[in-house]
RNA sequence: GGCGGGUUGGCGGAGAGGUUACGCAGCGGAUUGCAAAUCCGUGAAGACCGGUUCGAUUCCGGUACCCGCCUCCA
């Protein structure tokens, strides 16, 4: 069985994945909050992650490899969403869960095992944070319940830092109710006008960790083997949830490998909406950019570096698809490249799969670049509408052959050329041989601009 | 201030202590009425300074610059 080699955040190293379960994965991995569309840096890890899932599911079986991924559909950026709008928080969460969905599948991210929302799991949640109570590692306060970072030794250990560290430099919270300043919230206390819940601390709603060392422990156990998400939750959000989870857990296990991707900039530069370079996953899509060359961009750099979206990569990768999907047309995927898997199962090195994909195209092998393609989730027939020849030009076509046919009898080939000038301004890529004329809709192909016959 | 990451050829972007990454662009050729597409061939690199080594772009140390996190932003 192939070994997949993994850099773990927390060892700092690079490990043999070694399931705790033999034969079984179990992969945690966070999810977004729903209030608001998935913007291009939200979806950097779903496609790392889905590529990952798509791996392990080839190497262990589809079976055998649980994945969850949680929605987030309590907190307080969604409140203040509801309070904004007057619309019940409900309808705000269903309907960016609706949009998530239809985003992330058009990049061709198959759905987690199981997607929970911390709403539904508030109950685990509770008990989790009384058990934390009851091991004298949280506290209640004034209708809060807060995390004792004192009580953990282990606390920092993930970020690389230690409570004092942190301290010293650190913008934090400083609440009368915290016995240390790096204390965060488990619980916090709801007014009338918050959504909450019944709890032996008063009516209130849960801090932002708890769902996922509850969410976590409810679906995968314990102990699981890798848990990811970006770069940005290294601290404090998985800082948090290590400590909650090894303090509430008997066992003191949690997570195995932990795994971040990098963030993502736009032309060079961090996307804000500041700077007017901020884009959502469905303004991309409206602009035309189809979800398999969205994924291709991202499969392009590796995912613990910064990844730079640029319009120019967006071309390539259009143009190498076209190119591939022309290839495989009318092929069946055979076997998947051992050098495909190989670089995937070296720290899910996406680019150095797609330079292998490259060389099976270059070699002639249609059906080992498509069932290798489709590992990493591009080249797959539901995502391939884009590319498809929608448009019958073979009027246009039949037209230039015959003036092509006088020209070469007359030496004067004004007509021809202009004709072909004209579809190309159309975004029509003119082929003349031999063989005849042939014409294919390229990449800016506009019917609207075709030349009248 | 603390912590972490990065710096590869014109551009993008990998692996590997010594042997072509790969893609795009460029250049030369084939082909073409001219092109496009395709095919063949080809030049070009590893921030800087030291160290280890027979040999480092690849390991170690330092410098410079860039970036991220520390503020419930992936």
């Amino acid at each position: 069985m192939t070994t997949i080699r993994l850099y773990n955040t927390k060892s700092r190293r690079e490990e043999d994945l070694q399931p705790l379960i033999p034969g079984k994965v179990r992969m945690y991995v966070c999810g977004p909050t729903v209030y608001d569309r998935a913007h291009i840096g939200n979806a950097r890890p779903v496609v790392v992650f889905d590529t990952l899932f798509r791996l392990l599911r080839h190497v262990y079986g589809a079976d055998a490899v649980t994945y969850v991924r949680n929605f987030t559909d309590v907190d307080d950026k969604i409140n203040a969403k509801a309070a904004e709008t007057g619309r019940p928080i409900r309808d705000i969460t269903d309907e960016t869960i609706g949009w998530y969905h239809a985003d992330m599948d058009a990049l061709g991210a198959l759905r987690p095992t199981h997607e929970p929302r911390a709403t539904e799991y508030i109950t685990p949640m509770i008990r989790m944070i009384e058990g934390l109570i009851a091991r004298g590692h949280a506290y209640a306060a004034e209708g809060h319940v807060l995390f004792d970072v004192r009580s953990f030794p282990g606390y920092g250990a993930l970020s690389g830092r230690s409570v004092d560290d942190m301290i010293a430099g650190a913008r934090v919270e400083v609440a009368p109710y915290k016995r240390d300043p790096m204390d965060f919230v488990l619980w916090k206390p709801s007014g009338d006008d918050l959504p909450g819940w019944p709890s032996p601390w008063g009516r209130g709603r849960p801090g932002w960790h708890i769902e996922c060392s509850a969410m976590s422990r409810e679906l995968l156990g314990e102990a699981f083997d890798i848990h990811g998400g970006g770069i940005d939750l290294q601290f404090p959000h998985h800082e948090n949830e290590i400590a909650q989870s090894c303090c509430a857990n008997p066992s003191g296990q949690f997570a195995k490998i932990w795994m971040h991707n990098e963030m993502l900039q736009v032309e060079g530069k961090k996307m804000s909406k500041s700077l007017g370079n901020f884009f959502t996953v469905r303004d991309l899509l409206d602009q035309g950019f189809p979800g398999e060359v969205i994924r291709f961009v991202y499969l392009g750099t590796h995912y613990s570096k910064p990844m730079d979206w640029t319009a120019d990569k967006a071309a390539q990768a259009e143009a190498t698809l076209r190119k591939w999907r022309a290839l495989t047309r009318d092929g069946q995927p055979g076997q998947v490249a051992d050098t495909v898997v190989a670089a995937l199962a070296g720290d899910v090195n996406t680019a150095g799969a797609l330079a292998e994909l490259h060389k099976l195209a270059n070699a002639g092998d249609a059906a080992g670049l498509l069932a290798s393609a489709q590992l990493l989730g591009l080249l797959l027939p539901e995502m391939g509408a884009w590319a498809e020849v929608t448009v019958d030009l073979s009027t246009h076509a039949d037209r230039l052959a015959a003036l092509r046919a006088e020209a070469m009898a007359s030496k004067d080939f004004a007509a021809v050329d202009a004709m072909k000038a004209a579809l190309m301004a159309a975004g029509v890529e003119v082929r003349m041989s031999k063989a005849g004329v042939e014409l294919l809709p390229g990449a800016g192909f506009d019917a609207a601009k075709l030349p009248v016959l």
